[in-house]
DNA sequence: CTATGTAAACAAC
DNA sequence: GTTGTTTACATAG
């Protein structure tokens, strides 16, 4: 587009500094991003006060059963408890209209939380909903030759993978093709047939909505969105709904939109399509191409220049080469890396459940669709006409919407313990590994972003937010660290249309203890400037070893993919600007390694790598649910990330000190976190939970709630109970015992059910017309007295929560 | 700002 | 010409 920079700088310096790893040192130090959340912008209308009034008008509009009370400390929020039964969307409608005729000063936040506490049973039944078959395609398992590659450099093809196989699910001769994806991509010949492939490829998209996926999600709920009523919700759509008609529509749009994935999603499907996930720039060209029309018959020439300019732009594509060294591969770094193929961003929900145990983490990465539309913004909440849009999903929101756990101060703190939730176990198991856990999560505070307190924490209870950190000083470098996972991504999105504006939900993830490392010092900050080229100054800045080179653990990686044959390219460091950081790496992996510099493996490790690895594996958990996303942002990490390049403003700003731009690796948490955290309260917490364990929690607060990707809302109610409780209780046998132990014992286990302290919620927020799910802690006064002892419970306040 | 997308200038092959 | 890197700029959010 713009054709505008007539003036292209020259480029003055020139690279290249790839190969010689040797020195490697480079990589300098971190940084995170930190991210950045930009904060929210806090509103804050008028304190309070009106509030109560307006709960009774509320109220009456409203069916029966439905429960309005006035939140005890935030102004202008009120608890909206809402019977199983009810209609959610007509409650948000009455919810929205109301919030606007009351405009700023009246309650314009709604929590909504189901009274139906534990008979949830609608929940299950309505995920199972969804699900469908969805393969009949699918057997196209033609494809499989398997063994292949070679490694020659020829043979570039790579082998037909499993991922393949999934990815046929629509498009079935693509598959095939994916499979062999290959052979002959030399040449290219592959166009030729390519061509054939495409065009079926459109056919399945149309098939695709026809067929399973889409219609279930995109009309399923729109019906019953529609609907009132509640319960039929089930059962009966499925099949009757596939509505035909739009197939033909489809199929067309197909080739001339453009999908609505990034590059960086589209160059992660074709990766991970492959077997050994890795493929050469030409069969990345390769598979775009025959997977999405557009990009053969009506991009222009540019997007290849794209695709490179993405590959080397982010981190976590990683170049290696072959053992000759004339073949190169790009690959996805395996800290980055959540998998995903096309064929899980296609399809709807259901994910799953028995498909493939490890690949669960496509179960995961259901994204919300967004609402926004591309284009414009506007957006809000106009309906859009169906379907048309909603050939492929996209992959990750832009929106977000964070899952954090709240308490609601009822008269005062309350505490609440942990909960625990888990999520999903990981996904794909292998990697993950280790940590599994569950976790539990301390943190108090009410804290969506939506709301409008962004504050500071500071201001209010410094408290809350040091303690946390305190366990992480023990690190020695704070920052380093932590890493949450963020998610987020950002694919364009493209909503589907079907949902109402006001329906839609975001997701994001918070990160939620963002704020364990980082607060204190100031110090990291520095560090982001990009010498520019340098090689290593940044090290001088962190002291700690984490720095490290990318090209040690690039090695590393791919070792265990089982190619030993490659090497890893990477290049260095960074930059200024955009470019490519280098994710630095992996803290996983660097176990592994032999790291070479570090030299008392040991030592390094407790002290400052600790965080990482800790990090790194929640990072991975995260990683897998998160999944989707992640394109970009996949995990964020933390580790040690460089210096950032980019951006050298950062410096100045005191805490945060990452913020890299890729991502992907670091967390922004922090930043959110003291977003967050406006919540008096804070406390609690075991002062045992070790860090990682925080980080987990993190992880897994994220998660959840990226999980689930309820298309409407009712469904994210629904879930809470699911999600919630059967998460813990599967997961916290395996995994790990130790965080049971500090936090409650019982809470875990047994708890959840009478006292379940964990629930989620939506959160609608007139003002924005958002709709955000949200976990709220909530404290029954059994268990955990110990804290305050008084608490109170909501259960006083809602009976029906019991 | 950040994330993306484009275009383009180079560098190495 | 292809593959990679890196700038620069534009734009949406």
């Amino acid at each position: 587009m713009m054709r505008t920079s007539p003036r292209r700088p020259l480029i003055l310096k020139r690279r290249k500094l790839s190969l010689p790893d040797g020195n490697a040192s480079n990589s300098p130090a971190r940084d995170e991003p930190d991210g950045e959340s930009k904060g929210a912008p806090k509103q804050e209308h008028s304190r309070g006060d009106k509030t109560r009034d307006r709960v009774e008008c509320g109220s009456q509009k409203f069916p029966a059963g439905i429960k309005i009370i006035n939140h005890p400390t935030m102004p202008n929020t009120q608890v909206v408890i809402i019977p199983p039964d009810a209609d959610i969307q007509s409650i948000i409608e009455a919810l929205t209209a109301k919030g606007k005729e009351c405009g700023s000063n009246g309650p314009n936040k709604f929590i909504l939380i189901s009274s139906g506490g534990s008979s949830r049973p609608t929940g299950s039944a309505a995920a199972q909903q969804k699900l469908q078959s969805k393969d009949e395609t699918s057997t196209a398992t033609k494809g499989a030759r398997a063994a292949d590659c070679q490694d020659g450099e020829k043979n570039i093809k790579q082998s037909p993978d499993k991922t393949v196989e999934r990815a046929v699910l629509w498009p079935p001769q693509v598959n095939s093709m994916g499979g062999q994806e290959q052979e002959g991509n030399s040449s290219g010949e592959a166009t030729s047939s390519g061509l054939d492939n495409s065009l079926t490829n459109i056919q399945w998209l149309g098939k695709m909505s026809s067929d399973g996926l889409g219609p279930c999600t995109v009309k399923q709920e729109m019906e019953k969105e529609n609907q009132t009523p509640m319960q039929e919700e089930i059962k009966t759509e499925e099949d009757s709904i596939a509505a035909p008609a739009t197939s033909s529509s489809l199929r067309q749009d197909s080739i001339s939109e453009r999908p609505p994935y990034s590059y960086m999603a589209m160059i992660q499907f074709a990766i991970n399509s492959t077997e050994k996930k890795r493929m050469t720039l030409k069969d990345i060209y390769t598979w775009i191409e025959d997977h999405f029309p557009y990009f053969k018959y009506v991009a222009k020439p540019g997007w290849k220049n794209s695709i490179r300019h993405n590959l080397s732009l982010h981190d976590m594509f990683v170049r290696e080469t072959s053992a000759n060294g004339k073949i190169s591969f790009w690959t996805i770094h395996p800290d980055a890396n959540r998998y995903l193929t096309l064929d899980q961003v296609f399809k709807p929900l259901d994910a799953g459940s028995p498909t493939s145990p490890e690949y669960s983490e496509s179960q995961q990465k259901r994204h919300i669709p967004e609402l926004q539309k591309n284009t414009g913004g506007n957006s809000s909440n106009k309906a859009e006409p169906q379907n048309a849009r909603r050939k492929m999903k996209p992959l990750l929101p832009r929106v977000n919407s964070y899952l954090v756990p709240i308490q609601f101060p009822v008269s005062q703190p309350l505490i609440l313990h942990s909960s625990l939730k888990v999520p999903q176990p990981m996904a794909q198991g292998a990697s993950l590994s280790g940590s599994e856990a569950i976790r539990s999560s301390k943190r108090v505070r009410i804290a969506p972003k939506v709301l409008p307190s962004t504050e500071e924490p500071s201001s209010f209870l410094p408290t809350g937010p040091v303690e946390e950190k305190s366990h992480c000083d023990e690190r020695p470098s704070p920052f380093a660290p932590t890493q949450s996972v963020k998610e987020n991504n950002s694919q364009p999105g493209e909503a589907p249309a079907s949902f109402p504006a006001a329906l839609c939900i975001k997701e994001e993830k918070e990160d939620s203890c963002p704020d364990k490392w980082q607060p204190s010092f100031p110090t990291v900050l520095s560090i982001k400037e990009e010498p520019v080229q340098s090689d290593e100054e940044p090290s001088l800045l962190l002291p700690v070893p984490c720095v490290k080179r990318e090209k040690h653990f690039t090695v590393l990686k791919s070792p265990p993919r089982g190619v030993s044959d490659t090497v890893i390219i990477k290049r260095r460091k960074m930059g200024r600007s955009r470019r490519k950081q280098h994710l630095v790496l992996p803290c996983s992996e660097e176990p592994v390694l032999v790291l070479p510099e570090s030299t008392g493996s040991d030592s390094f490790r407790l002290t400052s790598d600790l965080p990482f690895l800790q990090e790194t594996q929640s990072l991975e958990l995260s990683c897998s649910q998160e999944e989707g996303g992640p394109f970009k942002t996949p995990v964020k990490e933390m580790f040690c990330k460089l210096p950032v390049s980019s951006t050298p403003s950062k410096v100045p700003t005191a805490t945060p000190p990452m913020g890299g731009p890729d991502s992907w690796r670091l967390a922004p948490i922090a930043k959110e976190s003291s977003e967050l955290d406006f919540s008096p309260v804070r406390t609690s917490q075991v002062p045992f939970t070790s860090l990682q364990e925080n980080l987990d929690l993190l992880g897994f607060n994220s998660t959840p709630l990226k999980n689930s990707l309820f298309d409407s809302p009712r469904q994210l109610l629904q879930t809470e109970s699911n999600d919630m409780v059967s998460g813990p209780l599967t997961s916290s046998p395996a995994s790990n015992p130790e965080s049971t132990k500090q936090s409650s014992p019982e809470l875990p286990a047994s708890g959840l059910p009478e006292n379940q302290s964990l629930m989620e919620g939506l959160v609608l927020d007139t003002m924005n017309n958002s709709l955000s799910k949200i976990l709220l802690d909530i404290s029954f006064s059994g268990l955990e007295d110990d804290i305050l002892g008084q608490e109170m419970s909501w259960s006083q306040f809602i009976p029906e929560l019991r």
